[in-house]
DNA sequence: TCAATAATTTTACAACTGTTCAAGTATTCA
DNA sequence: TGAATACTTGAACAGTTGTAAAATTATTGA
C-alpha cells in the first residue's frame, strides 16, 4: 500500500532492452566505431576498418551485433555497405560518460 | 597527414574503462538496483533484495561487480552494509536511454 | 563471364561469465 | 559465548559469447 520509494517505473521489457543497449556498448572497439559514427555521417565498412584496425570479419560481427540491437543501421550502395548511428541518444550517453571520466 | 575526421580522441585506457562501465550496466537486475540508488540515498542489502527478488548471493555478486567497476560503493554500519551510487552521471545516462526508449 | 573488390556468414573453439550451493565472515545481543 | 542476523566468498558447472579462419555472397568492370 504505502509506496515509500518513488522512482522510475520501468517495465521488465524495457529493463531488458536497456540492458541490451548497454551490452551492445560494452567493448572498446565498439565505442571507437561509434566515436566515428557520432558525427551523423554514414561510413562504409572499409573506412570503419581503417580506424579500428581489427580483422574484417570481427568488425563485421561487431557491426551486425550493434545493428541487431538497434544502435546502428546500414544500407548497401553499390559495392559498399554504409553504416550509421541509429540511436542518436548514444551521443548524449557518451557525453555523460566522458564528463564523469574526468573524475576516474 | 590530412585528418579528415575530427572526433573525440579517447585514449585506449579510457576506451577500456568506458566499455567496462557499460558492461557493468548490461543486466536488467543491475538497472533495477541502480533505479533504486538513483535517488542518492544509501540502501542496505536487504532493502535492495526486497526490490529485486533474486538470491541473496547472486545479488551480492552483482553488487560487488558494480563496486569493482566503480559504479557504486559501500560501507558497513553495524550489521548492515549500505550501498550507494558512486558514479552520479549514471542518472544522466539513464535519462538519455529512457528518452530514446520512446522511439523503440 | 571472369577477376577483383567489399563485406558477410558459417563453423568451431577458447574464454569468459552467470548462477547456484555450500561454507564463511562480521556484527549484535541475550 | 553462542545463536541469530546480514551479507560475502569460493568453487563448480552450464551456458554464452568473443574471436579467428575459411568459405560465401554481392557488385562492378574489364
Amino acid at each position: 500500500m504505502a509506496t515509500t520509494i518513488p522512482n522510475r517505473q520501468i517495465s521488465p521489457e524495457k529493463l531488458v532492452k536497456i540492458s541490451e543497449i548497454f551490452s551492445g556498448l560494452a567493448y572498446p572497439v565498439r565505442i571507437q566505431i561509434l566515436e566515428l559514427l557520432e558525427d551523423g555521417k554514414d561510413y562504409p565498412v572499409n573506412e570503419i576498418l581503417a580506424k579500428v584496425q581489427i580483422e574484417a570479419s570481427l568488425l563485421s560481427h561487431h557491426l551486425s551485433k550493434m545493428k541487431n540491437i538497434g544502435i546502428i543501421d546500414s544500407y548497401r550502395e553499390g559495392r559498399f555497405i554504409y553504416y550509421r548511428l541509429a540511436l542518436k541518444e548514444i551521443t548524449k550517453v557518451f557525453d555523460c560518460i566522458y564528463s564523469c571520466e574526468l573524475k576516474l
